[in-house]
DNA sequence: CAGGGAGGTTAGCGGTCGTTAACCTGAAGG
DNA sequence: CCTTCAGGTTAACGACCGCTAACCTCCCTG
């Protein structure tokens, strides 16, 4: 994946400032006024790049369950020959980069799925739902004594941990970046280690 | 506390039933005439039990922090003499329940804080911090190697890897709720205890 | 240098929502 | 038997919100 240095589109930065503003207040908690403002134009300008706010909202959750999902596909891909418990390791670790770097969408995630029209939301719970079991095959490898239900339910629950990461206190406040997101991963291996008995 | 046994009185039904649909489709996402409709009644009827909607919501979020830490205080009033790790034991316990038995406010709780009035938010944020704080200690005393800031980030974490009941599935179709409760109660324990090196 | 599309603007419509006003009713109390 | 009041009702108001309509203004291109 190569780097972004070009400048962002004006739909980029509406799909940004969206996601920050739906985290901050909710779906319903914002205007398209508040939106337009937020990257300069007035609110109505905002149809000329989506057919509506629920549109916005559509292409955070679907994008974000997707990029989740390819990300996961393409760690499990590469991990050729690698033991089990490193293929774990590298779940987790994308998983806690998004966490930490998209922090609104991690909100939106499990909060808004609610507001989609049905086509949508049945489109991102399908890819949710592809994700949690990619992780469960994984963790059932690493740890055997988990049952199926088990595992899915400790996946859930390690979601729920390193979702935590808009509870932490603001980016500038955490002890380093780098920091948490070790401790993080500790706490998940941890927490799935338990699990067992 | 003794159990109760008599019926509930409207005030708790409404209270009940708010959380419910506020948990399911937001704050702004439910109207009045439709918490009304789930109790019986219209919507202006709600005005003869409460000033308003936020007064609704303002009563659930400053009811659930404040039960959740003076459950937490008694809890650590009636350890005395016990090991640490079983005050730890205790708090985790207490915090399940509440997960287990009250879904609908444990989504409240973390997710339309911000639609409150200054002044009650800021009394739930202090009853938060409070309750924070409280586990904070205690798992600095059966985890010594963690350093404060480290160990509030754990229990921030470990909130959210036991929040996660709406999560795993809708109460039906769990594996028995005891079961979960030792899931949960064992992943979190690990979570700590990875927490350290 | 015409012209056309991309990307804005403001005005305003239609619907929804929280809240209030005004009225009703059944049960308790003197 | 009359009064009172708790706890409802319906009607309606005012504010807000998502969205459309109509219009404007660059900038690119043939």
């Amino acid at each position: 994946m190569a780097t972004r240095t070009d400048a962002p589109t004006r739909r980029e930065q509406i799909l940004k400032e969206a996601a920050r503003l739906f985290a901050e207040r909710g779906f319903h908690g914002v205007g398209v006024d508040e939106i337009g403002a937020a990257v300069g134009i007035s609110g109505p300008g905002l149809y000329r790049h989506f057919a509506g706010k629920d549109a916005m909202l559509a292409e955070l959750l679907v994008g974000i369950s997707g990029q989740l999902l390819t990300g996961a596909k393409r760690r499990l891909a590469e991990a050729d020959g690698v033991p089990p418990e490193a293929v774990l390791d590298s779940l987790i670790e994308g998983h806690i980069d998004f966490a930490l770097d998209d922090r609104p969408l991690i909100t939106l995630h499990d909060r808004e799925l609610d507001r989609l029209r049905d086509s949508d939301r049945k489109l991102v719970r399908q890819l949710q739902r592809q994700y949690v079991e990619l992780w469960v095959e994984v963790v059932r490898t690493v740890y055997p004594e988990l049952s199926e239900p088990t595992a899915r339910s400790a996946v859930h629950s390690v979601f729920g941990l390193l979702n935590s990461t808009p509870h932490l206190g603001r980016p500038g406040s955490l002890p380093g970046r780098g920091v948490t997101a070790e401790l993080l991963h500790r706490m998940a291996r941890g927490a799935f280690g338990a699990a067992g008995g």
